[in-house]
DNA sequence: CGTTGACAAGTATACGTATGCAATCGAGTG
DNA sequence: CACTCGATTGCATACGTATACTTGTCAACG
């Protein structure tokens, strides 16, 4: 897949030619392009001119393998299409521009597993995961290498590697609160998969909370599905078809509760008076004046900062448990939550 | 940022390590582990177990160097949080993986610029431009550097590199004839950014298009906004103000589109009885039931396809005129249409 | 038994940049 | 004037993999 121009090959410009255009040695242009002391002012003047020239274009390949680092940094993310993840990433990119690190963002929504040899090859110089699974080895296998790395919004069975996420569990409370104190007793949940931490951690602290204010959380009014609208409006069906149909329903994110309020629409099931439903993430789309969804907000920025952060401290040691970092949620009211129906 | 383990600092594995373990030489390693003829297989055994103990995992910055090519595409996608960039990004990296290439995701949505330094220094073999804008100059510094590369979704204009985009005109004349005859006479627009390709095709195809309906699209019914939910809606508010607001909308993209429609819910102005709107894209969010938004459908997947077959085709020549492809559409017809009202 | 050839595996080197070290030059100093 | 010191620049080499070329081995064949 070489392409060329005019009929020859495009022959990629080296610091060697700039040397020889600039009269200088190689090593005297890789010093006076990147502003290196012990180069005259004269030379680099020289050697910038006769770089721009050739528009010259440093070889990242060659400074990685000379310099061991990339200065790069892989954000995985599994499910891009959910938008709680592009969000995160934004907030990520600039934070690790900050301190001049590129972002490359490496995605496989089909088979949901980057693995560690794309991750481990060299080519980055950090790793943050997003969308880890409780007992994903690839945190282990970066540690094992020595590969700077950190989860966001997840973490894993066995603590293994420092992590930041959100405060699921005070979250959860809140909207436990809310719920009970709008008067419902017949509680629904569309939560996420059991395989990662959110779903889980969500769960049990919706169990946990409503029990301790005297609410049963009946068995068959649990659904749990993946992360998408789809499934969440599949499992609201389910739960809205019976007669003796919940008055909430708790969504494991927003895109599931986005999905229970189609289920509701298609049904003609009025919300939030017939219905309350809550998610968590409080994506943009969820203060959309068409959705305005009640839900729990976390600052993303600040995860993102806390994540940066991790990456460039101690990595976990053996035997020490690692960094585990929350940060704080708040609930966000607006118009899909009401008083329990008579 | 290199990290330690058990104090000691953790020395990566190189083919070297591996030829010493074995019991052969590096370029035997090389050879054994890429399946390359000239090796017996009880050497390839030995190499491929003493590989498997080691964990070795070659360096990618070393065969990049080698062999002057990484196996990996950049897609450049400066709006990740428009969820059509997502979308579209998913199908790319299906058909590129098919191809046994890599795909990375560059994004900025900060300076909206990324910069031919980043995609030219060698890390990749190709590039897919998605959030290209008319004028920009990377693809003719693409060009001129060899490097393969389509843009998709928009074109530039003065055509300069390969490119597929939807066939806007043809999906505006849909959304033209709907919008006639549902008997729209006052008619507004939201439109997107005269800097895109996209936002420009559209918006004269939708001015042809009414004029040779007979249909005057007035300038102050217009309005030009950047693709995004909030700006989509603050334009709508400005036309639905009016008295003689507009019975219909037509909007540059799906997500404006969203917009529109919150501004007319909280305008308590129902849609479609007494306002139709109509996007463009067919996002995924559009087909839920709380949205149900008429639109304008691109198969996705053969957009994806294309692009990654021109990405391997000849390159632009000088003076020749590049590729230019169309990607056909169709017009998905849901409930934000209706009759014009009395 | 010598020749040839196929195959396996090692040797040498290219890829492009960064950097430790040596060399050169000029100025300042005793 | 010899000497020192600092500044500037070149030289040599490392980084890890791929590959052209060479060497060595063994079997087949005349």
């Amino acid at each position: 897949m070489k392409w060329e121009r005019d009929g020859r090959e495009v022959k990629k410009v080296t610091g060697f030619d700039v040397a020889r255009r600039a009269g200088v040695s190689q090593p005297t242009v890789s010093r006076a392009l990147r502003n290196l002391p012990g180069t005259s002012p004269e030379t680099r003047e020289r050697v910038l001119r006769a770089a721009a020239e050739l528009s010259y274009i440093a070889s990242d390949s060659a400074r990685s393998l000379s310099t061991q680092s990339t200065r790069r940094i892989a954000v995985v993310s599994e499910e891009l299409t959910n938008p709680y993840y592009p969000e995160l990433v934004e907030p990520l990119r600039r934070r690790l521009a900050e301190h001049d690190l590129r972002t490359v963002v490496i995605t496989d929504s089909e088979h949901r597993a980057v693995g560690i040899d794309v991750l481990a090859d060299g080519s980055y110089d950090g790793v943050i995961l997003t969308t880890c699974e409780r007992r994903s080895s690839l945190p282990r296998d970066l540690t094992e290498r020595g590969i700077p790395h950190v989860l966001v919004n997840r973490v894993l069975d066995v603590a293994e590697s420092p992590s930041c996420s959100v405060d699921n569990v005070g979250g959860t409370a809140a909207i436990v609160e809310l719920v009970a104190d709008l008067g419902h007793r017949t509680v629904g949940a569309v939560l996420g998969p059991v395989t990662t931490s959110t779903g889980r951690e969500r769960a049990e602290a919706l169990r946990a909370g409503l029990r301790a204010r005297g609410i049963r959380l009946r068995r068959d009014m649990v659904r749990r599905t993946s992360f998408g609208h789809d499934p969440g409006r599949n499992a609201a069906h389910d739960l809205l078809r019976r007669s003796d149909r919940p008055t909430a329903i708790v969504c494991g994110n927003d895109v599931i509760a986005l999905g229970v309020l189609s289920a509701a629409r298609e049904r003609g099931i009025s919300v939030p008076e017939q219905l309350t439903v809550v998610g968590f993430d409080d994506i943009p789309m969820a203060s959309w004046p068409i959705i305005d969804l009640t839900t729990v907000r976390c600052d993303l920025d600040a995860l993102a900062r806390t994540a940066v952060e991790l990456l460039h401290a101690e990595p976990a040691r053996p035997g020490l448990a690692p960094v585990e970092r929350r940060i704080p949620v708040s609930l966000v009211l607006r118009r899909t939550h009401g008083p329990a129906p008579a």
